[in-house]
DNA sequence: ATGCCATGTGCTACATGA
């Protein structure tokens, strides 16, 4: 089993990109965040032509997030319960015995705004809600853009950009709680080359010169953990025209 | 210190992203 995250920013323009990259990776569960679409909107029919079923939650302008499967998902959860959150950034389901939760974890902006303050409370929120989920679902995979950088191996200049938001202790401890819920961070699992990253801002020609963040995660459970065979980031999207910052990372399950 | 780019809205500039 494979199952795939990807921040596409705006699933109307990368749509193409979308369906070109599930007939080349034809994995089981694709989560997308940033799809920035209310579900009116939302283009099912040409994700269900593709082979995939699809949950949807979305918005308009801002965030939104998609789970596709080759299988229905079942007992499917928008946000996180008891959490009020005006923004669209979580969407959970089961997959073939596999609780799937895919989220666009907020930004945060700066560690001395408002912004940050709302991403300590989701984060918190968070890892209540997954804390039950895992008592439920034992087999759990969290993925998606988490906007937090785990350690240093995960920033293209960590000197320059200490403690600035995605490298923050108190992100990093956040991220570190849901760790001790039970779970790893699948793509740490295998050796990977240095200086591999997920997310290249669109300025300054960053994706050429490598200079990237490790941002968008898979988490695996303890009960996955013996059955989990590779985790790989795939950046061949970030070469196509007009893409998103963000590239797919894959598990595989077996 | 800021914009550098990209997206959506729809204010022909602004908010947001990371």
């Amino acid at each position: 089993m494979q199952l795939a995250t990807w921040n596409v920013n705006s699933l109307t323009v990368r749509l193409p990109q979308v369906l070109d990259w599930l007939a080349a990776n034809p994995v089981d569960v694709l989560v997308l965040q940033e799809t920035k679409t209310t579900d009116d909107k939302f283009p099912h029919e040409a994700i269900e032509a593709a082979g995939y079923k699809v949950a949807f939650f979305g918005q308009k302008t801002y965030n939104g997030v998609a789970l596709l499967s080759r299988s229905e998902a079942t007992d499917v959860v928008k946000n996180i319960p008891g959490f009020e959150d005006d923004m669209a950034r979580v969407i959970a389901g089961t997959v073939d015995g596999v609780r799937v939760v895919g989220a666009y974890f907020p930004n945060g902006q700066a560690p001395d705004s408002d912004k940050f303050v709302y991403k300590m409370r989701w984060l918190e929120a968070l890892q209540n809600w997954l804390r039950e989920e895992l008592k439920q679902h034992p087999k759990l995979v969290l993925m998606g853009d988490f906007n937090i950088t785990v350690d240093d191996r995960d920033v293209w200049d960590p000197v320059a950009l200490k403690d600035t938001i995605h490298c923050t202790v108190e992100e990093r401890d956040h991220f570190q709680a849901l760790i001790d819920l039970g779970t790893h961070d699948a793509f740490r699992l295998f050796e990977q080359a240095e200086k591999s990253y997920s997310w290249w801002d669109y300025r300054e020609f960053a994706f050429r010169r490598n200079r990237g963040l490790r941002i968008d995660h898979i988490l695996v459970s303890d009960a996955l953990k013996a059955s989990t065979q590779a985790c790989v980031i795939d950046k061949a999207p970030r070469k196509n025209e007009r893409p998103s910052d963000h590239v797919p990372v894959i598990v595989t399950l077996g």
